[in-house]
DNA sequence: GAGTATCCTGAACGAGCATTCAGGACCGCG
DNA sequence: CGCGGTCCTGAATGCTCGTTCAGGATACTC
């Protein structure tokens, strides 16, 4: 049973990591049972077995996913100390340089999704709040030690997520003259004047 | 040939605004032709009789709405005086009280399409290069009438772009807490914090 | 080693949809 | 009138998938 019990789970792994891969590919609209099939090298039959649907097959993906960057977030904001360098931190992960998203083509994906999808609304809403929230603290926190200094948090907060999240369609869309080192650079100079410090 | 060759004409804007209304309610890809039909009460042979094929119909819509955007957007800048002033209209505009987008909705379709089909990632890139241009005009306008002062006025321009994409999502995706108005202000706020001048 | 549960395959099915098409109404013109 | 053009319809066509299914391998249990 050691290797019996192994091998499945092995191969619907690499489906899911299939689903996302193709994901990022052709997008949520242009992803096919086929494709992940292909991708895997499997059949589509399989897929069908281990999800029941290929809806089922996205939804796990996308959600595996989000929980694996956001665990990885917590943990290392976590580990890191002091406010400003938590900053850096974000930034850094936002701009891509992190393991887990790399791609805010998925982000983009969600959002669109969200507009019609009453599921994907509240996933995406979920997702949103954690990062902001996460962000939160992080002023906070650099406000009660005296590092940041800003009229009202939750408005700054609200801003620098927002900025990020668009500076992120131009990464993701490549637009010429983006890159992650600039868009990082973009965010922490915003960062600067909200938070009144130098980061 | 006076009353038949208006009638005609009529019909196929008729269409074109059935197709916007239905590509808001149910996006780029849920939209098929039988349901611009529909919205558009008539056939959709009719349909396929003006416009080619479905993309051609969805694409000669979005153009056509966005040249009217861009059309309206910079007769007013024009109309408008003082920086500050022109400033506070884009704010306006980009929060939806204006008429011809009102939805950020479609942006985001055409972000997502833009990932994957080049022609409109380059639609998306010149719309995008418009908008951009007339912020940054702004600024120049108000760095050198001595209104604004700034770092880098390509950053900030950059910066303010993005960050009302950013805020556009929220609103998009009617978030709690993000209604027009609140977006107005807080990227007012921002342009404010980037242009050291009062808003 | 027979029985059984789990995994897996690829062909077959059927729904959904863009597009085509055969025709029909209407109008202006000779 | 009759002819030809434009505008319009809705049924028929054909294709692209998601999903189902009949069957097979594999391995564990008794």
């Amino acid at each position: 049973m050691v290797i019996a019990a192994k091998a499945p789970e092995e191969r619907r792994r690499r489906i899911l990591a299939a689903v996302v891969s193709v994901l990022r590919e052709r997008g949520y609209a242009g992803t096919r049972v086929a494709d992940i099939a292909a991708a895997a090298g499997t059949s589509s039959g399989l897929v069908l077995y281990h999800f029941s649907s290929l809806a089922g097959a996205l939804t796990e993906a996308l959600t595996t996913l989000e929980d694996a960057f956001y665990d990885d977030l917590e943990r290392d904001l976590a580990a890191t100390d002091g406010p400003a360098e938590k900053l850096r931190h974000m930034a850094e992960l936002g701009a891509g340089s992190g393991p887990a998203v790399g791609d805010w083509t998925l982000w983009l994906e969600l959002w669109v999704r969200a507009l019609h999808d009453p599921s994907a609304r509240m996933a995406r809403e979920q997702l949103d709040r954690r990062w902001r929230s996460c962000l939160r603290d992080v002023v906070d926190e650099g406000v009660s030690a005296g590092v940041f200094r800003t009229a009202d948090a939750g408005d700054a907060t609200v801003r620098l997520a927002c900025l990020m999240d668009g500076l992120a369609i131009q990464l993701a869309l490549e637009d010429e003259g983006m890159t992650p080192e600039r868009m990082q650079l973009l965010w922490l100079a915003s960062a600067a004047l909200e938070l009144d410090a130098s980061v």
